[in-house]
RNA sequence: CGGGAUGUGGCGCAGCUUGGUAGCGCACUUCGUUCGGGACGAAGGGGCCGCAGGUUCGAAUCCUGUCAUCCCGACCA
């Protein structure tokens, strides 16, 4: 690795001359440690919900990460190019995700120009940068590039929140890689996941990679990098040994072991009948026939929309004890239904409210909400409510008393249900379920005597305590996560709906392989101050510190201390040094405080030793304090300061 | 979008229940004293009480609507 050069050599700077505006109460806008001390160090300020002013001395921690980051990814032989963040509403058309990122929930700012056209602000540039590179990628001889640029990202979150954490306006270093094929892709991934421990470990912070989701940008395999800190967003699965991490919408697990129905009870058909009126809860159950909640069996009924209007039921069941991960169900039911209509819009338990709202034609009245088993006969689905006068032909706008269409496309009801089952439920050999009839169970079902094969799925979500797969003595333990960064292999999804193509050694045309890294530049910074404050403020690591020494002044009315004082800042400003000269004629504790709390690595207070030419050496983390004679302070901070520069050891 | 909360000088808050024309702390300006952990005294400047309607002789206060911000859920760097 390089030894990082100083961003800012030798840059100073004289407080009296920074417009730092330094706020004693933590603002009210403000929830999390660092974003009520980026707002009172006076780092930022706020214009409308998750959007921010950087000010000056974020502005140079910002210039600071994305240094490095730089540097790291150039390292690598990635070329830095700089995209267009108005983009055409047509290029996002030909890949499929316009509609997807406007209309409803989607997260993309769009607007219409003069002529007409719609335009949408960048969220992400795969389109882009996928479009570019069919045009100037020819030849597999070209291959493999890697394209990044760092600049602002425009993304109307359904919720901002807690500052930089998760903005609208935000400034991300994304990468896209093209490749001949997937060996090629996966040299290029690995290189990222080194390049991104290196950045984070140079920009002082723990992180943790953790297999992660690959969410709504598709692709195969995918791997996040977690700031660990108690404000995180995420939930983060990890063994002790440091073998196994994984976000919990990823992560996989052995379940606990089921325990087996008392012999007696297994009658291995369809059960016997038990009558269990009123009791339509796990807990109930168990409390009143003495079951255990791995014993029996759920179901749970939902409601998938797709891009095209097609509303599929779903029933999923799952073992008594277990819960369901959404995130694996969107992606089992996208993999079976996406093909055929499009993308999946949401999922939503199967309730008389979201039928009222979606203007379904369903009756649920038939339905014993409480009482269900996986072999619930599709025929409940059949019913049409009179009362509602719906006619299942009839288009959403133009259903009699209705108001507006609810979805572009006319909404098509599917009257089966897709059935899942988790394995830990398919496993089961007999089991507890409902009798598909109100207050009813039925004890000892087995799959064959229900007369269903349910197909095995891992649906539920691993738990803390959970057993691990690679290691059955390792258990998974819990934390808070802030995703920092994300990469990602595509594979070939966004070169084949752009018809992105190279010739290949052949002679044949070929969908280029692809993959995408990212990094939170903004909500890196973030994260780092939530990783590193204390009560008095914040804690820059020092190769991303807005300054990396303050040479305090403590009473300027005291001419041999400024003169001391002038003296050391400029020498260590021609040392190499990034300086700040707190010159005001503000009371001492003033300028210590604010020095606390705007977190600058080093502290040098030229006070009543001054005479004598002693000084007082602080180390802003920890409580270490060196009188010595100012003479000697260069040579000290020079070598502090260049082991600062380098970061932290990697972790994880 | 659903649920919860809050909008009063730049920041943090009180006042609202029981309507009578706005107050405290910090910050800011000037003067004096003080000067190593957010000093003290004196004087001073700054507010369409989020906005719009309504009730009333009179509204920061009561009513209706609306906008904004924050928190909890889906989204993601």
């Amino acid at each position: 690795m390089i030894a990082s050069a100083p961003v800012f050599a030798g840059a100073s700077m004289r407080v009296s001359r920074l417009m730092l505006v330094t706020l004693r109460d933590d603002p009210a806008e403000a929830e999390i440690p660092s974003h009520k001390l980026l707002l009172r160090a006076g780092f930022m300020r706020r214009l409308s919900s998750g959007i921010y002013a950087y000010l000056p001395l974020l502005w140079r921690v910002l210039q600071k990460i994305s240094t490095i980051v730089r540097q790291e990814m150039d390292t690598t032989g990635a070329l830095e190019t700089l995209l267009p963040q108005l983009q055409p509403a047509d290029l996002w058309e030909r890949s499929g995700r316009w509609a997807g990122y406007t209309a409803g929930e989607g997260i993309m700012f769009h607007l219409t120009d003069r002529q007409g056209r719609e335009l949408g602000l960048g969220p992400t540039h795969e389109e882009v940068i996928t479009t570019l590179a069919a045009d100037l990628l020819r030849s597999y001889r070209q291959l493999p590039v890697n394209l990044y640029q760092i600049q602002t990202k425009f993304r109307d979150e359904i919720r901002p929140r807690f500052g930089l954490m998760r903005g609208r306006e935000f400034i991300m270093k994304d990468a896209y890689s093209f490749h001949g094929d997937e060996d090629s892709l996966k040299q290029t991934y690995a290189a990222m996941d080194l390049a991104y421990r290196r950045i984070f470990q140079r920009c002082g912070l723990r992180t943790v990679a953790v297999e992660a989701d690959s969410g709504a940008i598709g692709g195969s395999a995918s791997q996040e990098f977690m700031v660990t800190a108690e404000a995180g967003e995420d939930l983060i699965l990890a063994s002790a040994d440091g073998r196994y991490a994984a976000n919990q919408e990823r992560a996989v697990s052995l379940p606990p072991e089921a325990l087996p129905l008392p012999s007696g009870l297994g009658a291995g058909g369809a059960g016997a009948p038990l009558s269990t009126p009123g009791q339509t809860t796990i807990e109930q159950l168990c409390g009143a026939h003495g079951f255990e909640a791995s014993q029996l069996v759920k179901v749970l009924l939902l409601l998938a929309r797709f891009a095209d209007g097609q509303v599929q039921p779903l029933l999923i069941s799952l073992r008594g004890d277990q819960q369901l991960n959404a995130v694996k169900l969107a992606n089992a039911v996208t993999a079976r239904l996406a093909p055929a209509h499009g993308a999946l819009l949401a999922i939503d338990p199967l309730t008389a409210e979201l039928v009222r709202s979606e203007k379904l034609a369903l009756d649920l009245s038939e339905i014993p909400f409480g009482y269900l088993g996986p072999d619930l006969d599709d025929a409940v689905l059949a019913k049409t409510p009179e009362v509602m006068g719906l006619d299942l032909s009839a288009r959403p706008g133009e259903a009699p008393g209705g108001g507006a269409a609810t979805h572009p496309p006319s909404v098509r009801l599917a009257r089966s249900f897709l059935r899942l089952a988790d394995t830990t439920a398919a496993d089961l050999a007999a089991f507890v379920c409902g009798a598909n009839a109100v207050d009813g169970h039925r004890v000892g079902a087995s799959w064959p005597g229900l007369g269903l094969q349910p197909e095995a799925l891992d649906l539920r979500a691993a738990q803390s305590g959970d057993r691990c797969l690679h290691d059955p003595d390792q258990c998974l333990q819990a934390a808070r996560g802030i995703e920092v960064g994300h990469i990602f292999q595509l594979g070939r999804k966004y070169s084949e709906a752009l018809e992105a193509r190279f010739t290949n050694e052949s002679g044949v045309e070929e969908a280029f392989w692809m993959g995408c890294y990212g990094i939170g530049v903004s909500r890196l910074a973030q994260a780092a101050v939530e990783q590193h404050h204390d009560r008095d403020g914040i804690c820059w690591p020092v190769a991303i510190a807005p300054f990396e020494v303050i040479v305090v002044i403590a009473n300027t009315q005291e001419a041999a201390q400024v003169e001391l004082a002038e003296g050391l800042y400029n020498e260590l400003s021609a040392a190499g040094i990034e300086v700040l000269l707190d010159d005001r004629s503000e009371r001492a504790g003033v300028k210590f405080k604010d020095a606390d709390l705007i977190g600058i690595p080093w502290r040098v207070v030229v006070g009543r030793g001054a005479a004598s030419g002693q000084v007082e050496l602080v180390r802003r983390a920890g409580s270490e304090k060196l009188e010595l004679p100012a003479s000697a302070v260069c040579a000290r901070l020079e070598i502090e300061i260049s082991r600062g520069r380098a970061g932290v050891p990697a972790a994880g």
